[in-house]
DNA sequence: CCAAAAGTGTTCATCGTACACCCATGT
DNA sequence: ACATGGGTGTACGATGAACACTTTTGG
């Protein structure tokens, strides 16, 4: 404690500056990657398109930051997160120097809060229908795409955006929108399937087809097994 | 200006925080990677090795602040250098609460400064032998050698690390420092020269054989070309 | 019975990988 | 002449990419 008071006689004499968190929080729903986006009813910028985001505590950590925000909104806990980038152009927040970490997140769609959501002036927007954001907010979204995209390709985090139990269909149809790109049929759950980390269930859905779809589930168990042993999940796009 | 003010009205009940700004400087020298560390001769954490860096000052952006740095340390200005990680444990830093942004470069090590080097207390290190470093630079240079990695194989990031003319058993010697790794002769200069983005010189090295071993230089303009019809480096390792 | 989505295999080209010998030259 | 590092080509297996028809069933 008395070395505690020693640092902070020297770091006494630096700045200290504005730190925001901001979260991209991405869903899945009608075939298309929805962004949620809150539309500010506080100043600065009030009435505009914003990501959710506030500023940092003292007392917690990014991460912890980073979840809070996120459950605040939508009252998700167990969340795929991963911090994405730290944004810290001089003027990026035309108010204040503030520096800002942007995390992204994966959430499925069915689970959130939506009082909560409405609470603060939230709402899913289709990835292809993005309004203007506030500050360096589009840059952020752009980055955390182009993160997405370069992740869904090498971890298993597709699955992260998904209920616990999906069909084939769904799934091709998640990796289509991620990649704007239509896939082969065949050739993806041929892919997919051969990694031995989807359980088939005795179960179909039957809402999209009048034959019915397989239900799958991931099986994390059997994913961390094999990664240890060298294993890298891999999906051709 | 008015504008400005109100924002600062705005933001005054939020909370301010310590942000400082760590590099990972990597070279290669001697057939192996190499990290330029300081020993500290200051408060907190005299004596002990440590990554450089310094607090972020409130009128300038973070990538100002990292060249800045780097600038301060090694003399370089024209260099590879991008952002890696944020790092936000509460207590990563013993003495205060103080995040961290950490940055990582490439440099020619022949080019640095040796003179302010030596006067900043800073010495080159092989990768192979850190030694402990204080708070949580450890866990940077690990993020920093991992990224290195992925990066090296996708971008023409290694040229970086050598003068504007090497041979090509220094660029295969550097790969195979990168990733601790022996790679085939042939493989590995198939797979590099069929990219076309080196140029042969006429003239050779002659320090670590009789023969010698022919020069080539990294065409910078062609690479900008090809990559805006599509193309994409890749080294196979 | 028919429309609509689910499910299923094979072929070909490309790419990654393994591998061994000759060349040039300084001593 | 020889030791040392530089330079070169080929064959095989694995992987990615293209491609069309059958199955199921609700209406």
């Amino acid at each position: 404690m008395a070395q505690k008071e020693s640092h902070h006689e020297i770091y006494k004499g630096y700045n200290k500056l504005y730190i925001a968190l901001d979260c991209i929080i991405f869903g899945f729903d009608e075939g298309e990657l929805k962004l949620l986006l809150i539309k500010r009813n506080f100043e600065p910028a009030k009435g505009q398109w914003s990501l959710i985001g506030e500023f940092m505590d003292e007392n917690e950590s990014l991460h912890e930051a980073a979840y809070r925000i996120l459950y605040n909104l939508t009252g998700l806990k167990d969340v795929y997160m991963s911090q994405l980038y730290s944004h810290g152009d001089v003027d990026r927040d035309p108010g204040a120097r503030v520096i800002s970490v942007s995390y992204y997140a994966l959430i499925n769609i069915q689970n959130h809060d939506a009082q909560l959501v409405k609470d603060n002036f939230a709402h899913w927007r289709p990835l292809s229908k993005i309004p203007p954001l506030v500050f360096d907010h589009s840059t952020m979204v752009e980055m955390a795409l182009k993160r997405l995209r370069k992740e869904a390709k090498v971890k298993p985090i597709g699955f992260e955006l998904l209920p616990p139990k999906f069909t084939l269909p769904q799934l091709q149809s998640l990796y289509e929108a991620i990649y704007s790109k239509t896939l082969d049929k065949r050739n993806f759950r041929k892919n997919m399937l051969s990694m031995g980390l989807l359980e088939k269930l005795d179960e179909k859905e039957k809402e999209n087809s009048k034959k019915g779809a397989f239900y799958y589930q991931f099986n994390e168990q059997k994913y961390k097994e094999l990664t240890a042993r060298g294993f890298y999940f891999n999906i051709v796009i």
